[in-house]
DNA sequence: CTCAATTTGTTCGTATGTATG
DNA sequence: ACATACATACGAACAAATTGA
């Protein structure tokens, strides 16, 4: 079984095995396995018809008990990634790839334009909240913010969770708007609103309790913290907004030149 | 116990409780919960010397037993994150906020330019490589390619991994170089190279088991994929990197306007 | 056709980890 | 701290199907 004491105490070893990697997970060892598994066949590395190695052959190749490996095997059938015959092997089984992107974009133009295909389900909202502690050089703080969570759905899945503080002034410039639309998309074309700087930061983390209910997504997945953060011409921070994304959805393409 | 064959059944529900997300999770119940509550102590949700609910109350929130509770803060204990007195209470302990960032690069100039205090180790190369498959748009492959895998260190911490692909003819105009220093920045001082265009696109995983093993994490760790694509002025691919970060490392810093 | 080798399927027993009351 | 129930992991043995010599 996993013994996280251990895990713990022997956190730096220069360069630990196969199998080490593996004790030191939290989850169960066959569902890691299955895992690294569904991975190899995610990524073309076990191609389409291909014969996977032999239940010995991962045993040996995992360092697990032929029971163990078996069972990761199981989980890969259950999800349709493979099948298996009795005395002949195992094969990946032929799969559409319906894998379905956001893309993320770094330009403000293109960043409020982006609102096709995707609806918006109110979570809950408030006045007055104060926002989040943000880096000295962001701006100045409004007397106090508009706060309204939601979640963005894309054919019909969630994919990002998101936060706003919205400068309570700017708010009621057009209340109805921003409840209703992207509000950013609204900041934008906002009468005698002028935007100075606009910027984001992306981080990776795993999803917290709420995201997770949110998104459907368990615990462990990885997601995208994106933190946006608007001022007007008088360095204002009118709008900040914390968003988290579906991990598997996020895809951001950089121009470098 | 956690029950996988339940959790796969039942995948979708419109909106599941806090304690159903978390036996939706890979990992043993007192695990998670140790994660969540070490998640809102990094996140500062829970400060400084703040005192924690009583295991009744987190008990019952999670909706675990005491003891699963009480195991829980006990993996934060080991962590030295709090500390727990007997009749009093348990307290988050005072933690220097050491966390280390390594800002990814949206521009060409400022990538090659961050090598300050990062140093490369080497794990394999080999000549006449195929290159990985690459989008139809990408440009002209190359006719083979030198391929460098290496460990990017920095301030003792292995961040990323990284696989390269070098057009064979450009590699044997500096091969010294190429092996010896940071590849896109020799790639941006070669003589008789003009580069046409350059981009990244990053997506966001878990570790797979050699990066898991590089970078010293656990497998199901989140990892940020960047594969950057450099073509000259003929179109041909010159350059693909794919390398995989430390997710807890990653930072993108874009400026929208 | 038979036999041996290979591969998956099944079932024990045993030990330990996880979760609850 | 204890008793109970179930999940995880291992090794070993045996059964059933497939393949090719």
């Amino acid at each position: 079984m996993v013994n996280h004491t251990l895990r713990r105490r022997e956190a730096e070893k220069s360069l630990l095995k196969n199998h080490e990697i593996l004790r030191r997970g939290a989850a169960p060892l066959y569902l890691q396995v299955a895992s690294v598994m569904r991975k190899r066949i995610e990524s073309a590395q076990w191609g389409q018809d291909e014969r996977l190695p032999s239940l010995e052959a991962l045993a040996e190749e995992f360092q697990v008990s032929r029971v163990t490996a078996r069972q990761a095997v199981g989980i890969l059938e259950e999800d349709g990634l493979i099948w298996r015959k009795q005395g002949k092997g195992t094969f990946v089984t032929n799969r559409p790839d319906d894998r379905r992107w956001f893309n993320l974009q770094t330009e403000w133009s293109n960043l409020i334009k982006l609102i096709e295909g995707t609806s918006i389900k109110f979570i809950s909202a408030s006045d007055d909240q104060t926002c989040p502690e943000l880096g000295p050089d962001d701006g100045i703080m409004a007397p106090s913010y508009h706060y309204m969570r939601r979640v963005s759905i894309k054919d019909k899945f969630p994919y990002c969770v998101i936060n706003i503080y919205l400068d309570q002034r700017v708010f009621q410039m057009a209340p109805k708007d921003f409840e209703s639309e992207l509000v950013l998309s609204v900041l934008d074309r906002l009468e005698g609103l002028k935007i100075k700087r606009a910027h984001q930061i992306l981080t990776i983390s795993t999803a917290d309790m709420d995201s997770a209910k949110l998104l459907d997504i368990s615990l462990d997945a990885p997601v995208a913290i994106v933190r946006r953060v608007v001022t007007d011409q008088d360095d204002t921070i009118v709008y900040v907004g914390d968003v988290v994304y579906r991990g598997d959805f996020v895809k951001l393409d950089i121009e470098l030149i």
